[in-house]
Formats: structure tokens, C-alpha cells, sequence
DNA sequence: CCCCCCCC
């Protein structure tokens, strides 16, 4: 299959003109720096006439170079670039192509080659470069949206609208204003002026340290190409701080531009900016809808329990309950901290915990039920559960003004009292079982086989339990849980309390094989689950084993091929130099029936994408 | 020039 390409772009482009939505041929592609996980990318594009290797993807766009959407001998449309001009003190000043957004109109391997017989566009060499006989859609042209603008009605204060980079960079159109996409900013040419928005403002933080002390802030800036972090420091965050609101537009010039440490920032750039005493920061007074408002991709809080425990995520959900504030000392830095974790459920029917910090612990009011939407909030793991908390770089909005909030909204004030949340986070009232598998899914799937436990729930039905050794003689410390040796002189020593005891307390520990359709597995069953899956205490199973066998041999009776849900703890452990993988309920219950329907609905849904009511 | 992001 042939296309075709606007041929003769690449030169118009890379000599200052104009073509709008040149359609080119993507003919490779280059990681420009390797040491960082905020890929750039350069690359080879042709328009059939010229190949152009002086080009690079914005750094928005390289999730479709690694998803395999944009390959070679990809046929794409351009919908927006910038020729960029890098300062070169040798050999004369040198034009990037940035391309902004494209669309793919073919994919590479429909292409499956590359088309016509493309050479390097050389610069220097431009005057003898024939000319292609085949017209393109170039600059002389008129663009269809000036044309659309000619037919307005034009009122004396009108100004022109914005109408793409193309005629807002002076690389492009030396008549109108002089700004630069965020896209091009780079350590190599430092005369530029963005015109960005601030989505997000961090408080004034101090340091002090061996090399000095201070103070700074922090904000996000975002634009049509890219987003960049750009921090004060001491006499700018004075200059500065009052002037600089979130959700307004700024012309910023003359920053320094450093490598972005990306252990510190998530934002989407391989730089970042510090105000220097040079740095200029004009507010600009007019709105500009072409310039992004602070971007949420929300994420189902359902997604959350299988979410990397470090991952970034932008979640929005209700918040179903608040704690209280809570001071504790952080171990490592001794500092005093304050927190409140907060419930917060959405309609994939998920509850998670979300932890606030400081100012924001303080002043958060949970009793009206707000909607609570994150940007860059952490996913963390505790006690087998996954949790959020958010960090000083994240975004907190409660009842944001966004469509999604007021959908939620409304959702939660139509639940009836009895609806029902599946808690992926551990301290939350259900405690959480991970995912749920069956028994032959979790050990094909190797739950628990890593280095770190694992957890997970399952319905699933006692096959047998072991009479033998199922209770024995504990130390009656409260919290000790240690078998007693029996002096057989009514006295029973504690090795790990190194005392004696004229009493003992019984302790289940039980080994049950367990099982459904799919497979079983033998677990270990400690005190607490141990006595709700057999219905009755240590107590009880300790005497009736001594004093009544036919009684004791009943509760176990009772309890095999009976159904219950259990909640594992899956872990390998290593004993006599032989690592095996050890299953653990840490909670046993009867089967919820309604639960249960209601999981197994869902599971048709999502496997036949048909809906169930 | 910061770079902490915490706790159970």
C-alpha cells in the first residue's frame, strides 16, 4: 500500500516556513538520553523527498513509540510542530523539527517499507535541494482556520485567537509573540519565553544542612507541548511566592535549566527550571483555553490493589469516612509528623485508605462526604493491603468542579446503607485479602513464591483438618505464644518467658487442606481464625481432646466439606535448608452469600463484557 | 542551592 507523503515539508519546515498538517513517514528512532526514565526521543522522518534526522518527539508523545503504536514506516499526520532553533557557536545555528502531536494514519507494519527514495536534508545545501515537482499543502496556501477566522465578526478588542504554535513561535512567524513550547526547552539555548500555566504551587519549604541553609518552593508549569518543574529558592521565593497563583498564566524567562532528578519528579521532562535573580515572570492577564488546566487521568480505585507498591496515580473517589488526626514521630528523621488517613470509595464498589499530611491532614472536613480527587498521589503497602499517600508533589482538590466529581457525587448520595466495599487496604474495617483466586490460580500463578509475602482470598472448602497435634500447651503470658514443656510436676516452663507457670493456656494451630474445583493446598490455621473455623474455643478443643474423644472428633466432623472464605498469607519459607511455599489464614469466615454473587457478577462482566444485573 | 514525602 502506497501513501501519500506531503513531499517538499521537510524542507519548507526546516528552512522557517509553514506547512500545516504535513503528512511523513517515521523512519526510525533514537533515545536521546539513556540514563533517564523520562525517555526523549529523536527521529527519522521522511516526506518522500528529504529525510529530516534533526527531529524529536515531544515528551508526551514517546508512550507511543514504546507501546508500539508509532513504528517504523509509520505514516503519520503532523498536527502540530515547531522548528526550533539551537544555538550553535561553530557551525551557525541549527533547526529541530518538534513534533508536538500526530496522528497515525498507517501503521508501520501495514506500511511495511519505506517510501520513495528519501535523501538528508542538508541545510547548508538547501538552494540546490530540487524542488519536488508534486505541490504540497505549504504555508502560501491559506489554512483553513484562517479562513474561519476571516468570517468572524471582529470587534475592535478582538485578538486573533490562538491558532497552533505554528504562528505563535518566532521560529515560525517572526510578526506575532515570542514564546517557546515548554517541548524545546533545553540546557543548550537559554533565550526563550514560555507562556505556561501553573497546576500546582508547593508551600514555602526551609532546609538546613551542611551546606547552608534555606528556603524554596516549587511549581508545575504546563503548556500545549509538555510540562516542566521549575523551583525559587531564598530572594525569589520573596519575590515570587505572593505573585504566583495555581491555575494562572505566565510568561517565565531566564531560568536555569538543570537535568530533572527524576527520583524527585514525576513530571514528564528530562529538565527543570530554578529562578535565578534574572528570571523574569510576567502574569499573562488574558486566558488562553489553548493552554492546559491541570491534567487528571484517574485511575479506578479498583486498579489500586494491583498498583506497584511506589506508583504515582491520579485517583478521585468520595470519602466514605475520615479518621483523626494523628501525631506521630518519623523514625528516620525524628521529625514530628501529622496525619489523617481518610476512606475513600468510587463506583467500582473499591474502598482505599488515603493518607493526608500536615496542613492538609489538619484542615481536611470529612463529615459532608467530599469528593476527593488526587494528582500524583503514592500507592503504598502495608500489611498485605495497598494504601495511598500523598506527597508533597501531589495535588489534593476536594469537590473539584470537574464532570467526574459530580458523577460521583451523585452515585454516592443514591447508595442505600447496605452497600458494600471491597477494602484493598489493610487497616480499614474489612481488612484486605489481596486479589481473589482460586486455589489452582494461586499456585499456578506462584502467589507467594517472590521474596516478599503475599496475600490473597478465596472461597474454598475443608477438605480435611489434622486431629493430630491441632492444639497444644501455650505460655499463659497474655502475649506469649510459646509451647510449654510439661515438668509433669503440675508446673510448665516457658523457654521464651524463662520462667515456670503452674497454668497453661491452649493454642490452636491447625493444619487444614483446603480446596475447590481447581486444586488444593494445605495451610496453617493459627488461634483467632482457627476458632472461627471450628466454631468453638482453644479451650474447648483442648479439653474435649483430653476428656472426650467421640466430642472431639466431632468438631472436626462438623467443619470438613463445609465452604468458607479465607484470607491467605502465602510466603516461602526456608526450614532445614529446603525452601517451600507456606499458606496462612489470617482470617477464616463463613461464606457472605451476597458477597459472593455479587464478586462472581463481576467476574462474568468483565470475562463476557456483558452486563449482569 | 532542595531532594523530606514520613506511621502503623
Amino acid at each position: 500500500m502506497s501513501y501519500e507523503l506531503t513531499k517538499g515539508a521537510i524542507q519548507t519546515i526546516m528552512t522557517g516556513g509553514e506547512v500545516v498538517c504535513p503528512v511523513l513517514q517515521i523512519l526510525g528512532s533514537k533515545e536521546i538520553s539513556s540514563n533517564n526514565p523520562s525517555k526523549r526521543y529523536r527521529i527519522l522522518i521522511s516526506d518522500g523527498v528529504h529525510l529530516n534526522s534533526y527531529a524529536m518527539l515531544a515528551s508526551h508523545l514517546t508512550p507511543m513509540l514504546l507501546s508500539g503504536e508509532l513504528v517504523e514506516n509509520s505514516v503519520v499526520k503532523i498536527t502540530n510542530h515547531v522548528a526550533s532553533i539551537v544555538k550553535n557557536a561553530d557551525k551557525g545555528d541549527k533547526r529541530i523539527m518538534v513534533i508536538l502531536d500526530l496522528e497515525v494514519i498507517m501503521h508501520g507494519a501495514q506500511v511495511g517499507m519505506k517510501i520513495g527514495n528519501p535523501v538528508q536534508f542538508d541545510p547548508n545545501q538547501q538552494s540546490q535541494q530540487p524542488i519536488p515537482s508534486q505541490p504540497a499543502p505549504q504555508a502560501s496556501q491559506p489554512k483553513p482556520q484562517l479562513q474561519q477566522r476571516i468570517n468572524e465578526p471582529v470587534t475592535p478588542k478582538s485578538k486573533p485567537a490562538f491558532n497552533g504554535y505554528q504562528n505563535e513561535t518566532i521560529y515560525n512567524s517572526p510578526k506575532t509573540t515570542k514564546t517557546h513550547p515548554i517541548a524545546s526547552i533545553s540546557p543548550y539555548q537559554n533565550n526563550w519565553t514560555i507562556k505556561v500555566r501553573v497546576t500546582s504551587k508547593s508551600q514555602v519549604r526551609t532546609w538546613s544542612n551542611a551546606k547552608g541553609e534555606g528556603k524554596l518552593f516549587s511549581m508545575d508549569l504546563v503548556d500545549e507541548s509538555g510540562e516542566i518543574r521549575a523551583t525559587a529558592f531564598k530572594d525569589q521565593v520573596d519575590k515570587f511566592y505572593d505573585m504566583i497563583e495555581e491555575d494562572k498564566l505566565y510568561y517565565i524567562s531566564k531560568c536555569q535549566v538543570k537535568m530533572a532528578n527524576k527520583k524527585f519528579c514525576t513530571l514528564n521532562n528530562n529538565y527543570e527550571l530554578s529562578f535565578t535573580s534574572e528570571t523574569q515572570v510576567i502574569p499573562c492577564v488574558e486566558e488562553d483555553t489553548a493552554i492546559p488546566k491541570l491534567q487528571f487521568n484517574f485511575a479506578s480505585l479498583s486498579t489500586i490493589q494491583d498498583a506497584e507498591a511506589g506508583s504515582i496515580l491520579d485517583f478521585i473517589g468520595v470519602c466514605k469516612t475520615s479518621g483523626d488526626v494523628v501525631s506521630l514521630t518519623a523514625r528516620t528523621t525524628n521529625r514530628e509528623l501529622k496525619k489523617r488517613d481518610i476512606t475513600i470509595v468510587d463506583r467500582s464498589l473499591t474502598a482505599v485508605t488515603l493518607t493526608l499530611w500536615g496542613n492538609q491532614a489538619e484542615e481536611f472536613r470529612g463529615d459532608t462526604h467530599p469528593v476527593v480527587a488526587v494528582k500524583g498521589g503514592k500507592v503504598s503497602e502495608f500489611g498485605g493491603g495497598k494504601s495511598v499517600s500523598l506527597l508533597a508533589s501531589s495535588v489534593l482538590q476536594v469537590n473539584p468542579d470537574i464532570p467526574e466529581a459530580h458523577r460521583l457525587k451523585g452515585w454516592f448520595d443514591d447508595l442505600t446503607e447496605d452497600a458494600k466495599f471491597n477494602s484493598v487496604s489493610s487497616r480499614s474495617e474489612s481488612g484486605s485479602g489481596g486479589k481473589w483466586y482460586l486455589i489452582g490460580e494461586a499456585v499456578a500463578s506462584k502467589v507467594g513464591c517472590g521474596e516478599k509475602a503475599e496475600y490473597f482470598s478465596t472461597y474454598a472448602t475443608v477438605m480435611h483438618v489434622r486431629q493430630e497435634r491441632c492444639v497444644y500447651k501455650a505460655c499463659p503470658t497474655p502475649d506469649c505464644q510459646k509451647k510449654v514443656i510439661d515438668q509433669n510436676t503440675g508446673q510448665y516452663k516457658c523457654e521464651k518467658c524463662n520462667r515456670e507457670f503452674d497454668s497453661f493456656k491452649y493454642r490452636l494451630m491447625l493444619s487444614v487442606d483446603i480446596g475447590d474445583f481447581s486444586g488444593h493446598q494445605w495451610i496453617t490455621i493459627f488461634q483467632e481464625a482457627a476458632e472461627e473455623l471450628l466454631g468453638v474455643s482453644a479451650e474447648t478443643v483442648g479439653r474435649l481432646q483430653e476428656e472426650n474423644t467421640s466430642q472431639f472428633g466431632d468438631i472436626f466432623r462438623n467443619v470438613t466439606l463445609q465452604p468458607f472464605q479465607f484470607k491467605l498469607r502465602a510466603k516461602m519459607e526456608t526450614y532445614n535448608d529446603e525452601s517451600r511455599l507456606k499458606m496462612s489464614a489470617f482470617s477464616v469466615k463463613k461464606p457472605d452469600v451476597n458477597d459472593r454473587c455479587r464478586r462472581l457478577l463481576s467476574e462474568i462482566r468483565e470475562l463476557s463484557g456483558i452486563e449482569v444485573r
